[in-house]
DNA sequence: TTGCATAGGGATAATTTTATCCCCTATTGT
DNA sequence: ACAATAGGGGATAAAATTATCCCTATGCAA
């Protein structure tokens, strides 16, 4: 893994729940994993703009604060499945409430964040 | 401002709110702007693992996205206040959410995020 | 006259995070 | 023999974000 050159800092909550949630794809992965879609494949087309590798990174970094779990059946063509801990569907209210804040403010949201892209 | 190389992906509510609040001090400055600390030097001495210069440069990002606005006194020494706007004010039940979590499973979170820096 | 408090920002370096490229596994079907 | 499928990962490049360094300004106090 990358070894830091930076301190962590873990004063408070939100800096632990940032530590487990930061990253790209993170959220959107506990969010479709959370609908139904378990298998890799069905992950990377529903985030079809990240690419696999990527995802496969952040998933095992899910999987190690324990929000999911991996399951690898011994099949061929192989079989993976995902799914959330009990831990990780304690997270799903705020996930939800962080994107109920983005569809209510979306018009809004989408012209301040493109205003300044000019 | 940074010219971005990869386009935005805006598709829903997440990818917005996600723009808004992802920057390694957001969520910070505006939970202790809603705690009253308003002035750029309390915020300083608040959050002292950043410098000086992100702290603004984050600040004038969450102004442009119209989270807080900013006073500018013509006095001397200068002296500058940030506030919520009533918009950012609605953040405010989400990070409390969000620090909550992460207060409610500190032990946890703590072991888990350490042992992968081994 | 030097130093301090307060706020701000350009230029550049360092760090961290993502993306890209290419390779690997094993079996089933053509 | 060989592609297709489903999943995975090392090495490296690129992009994005943060950090560092140093400069601006003003009026007051020592």
């Amino acid at each position: 893994m990358y070894e830091r050159k930076i301190p962590l800092n873990l004063n408070c909550g939100l800096d632990l729940i940032g530590e487990v949630l930061y990253g790209k794809w993170k959220i959107r992965l506990l969010w479709f994993i959370n609908e139904g879609h378990k298998r890799p494949s069905e992950l990377q087309r529903k985030i079809s703009d990240a690419s696999r590798r990527v995802l496969n990174m952040q998933l095992k970094e899910l999987e190690q604060h324990e929000l999911i779990t991996k399951v690898i059946y011994a099949v061929v063509p192989p079989k993976v499945e995902y799914s959330l801990t009990d831990f990780g569907k304690t997270l799903i209210p705020i996930i939800a409430a962080l994107g109920q804040w983005g569809d209510d403010n979306e018009t809004r949201l989408r012209s301040l964040i493109l205003k300044e892209n000019v």
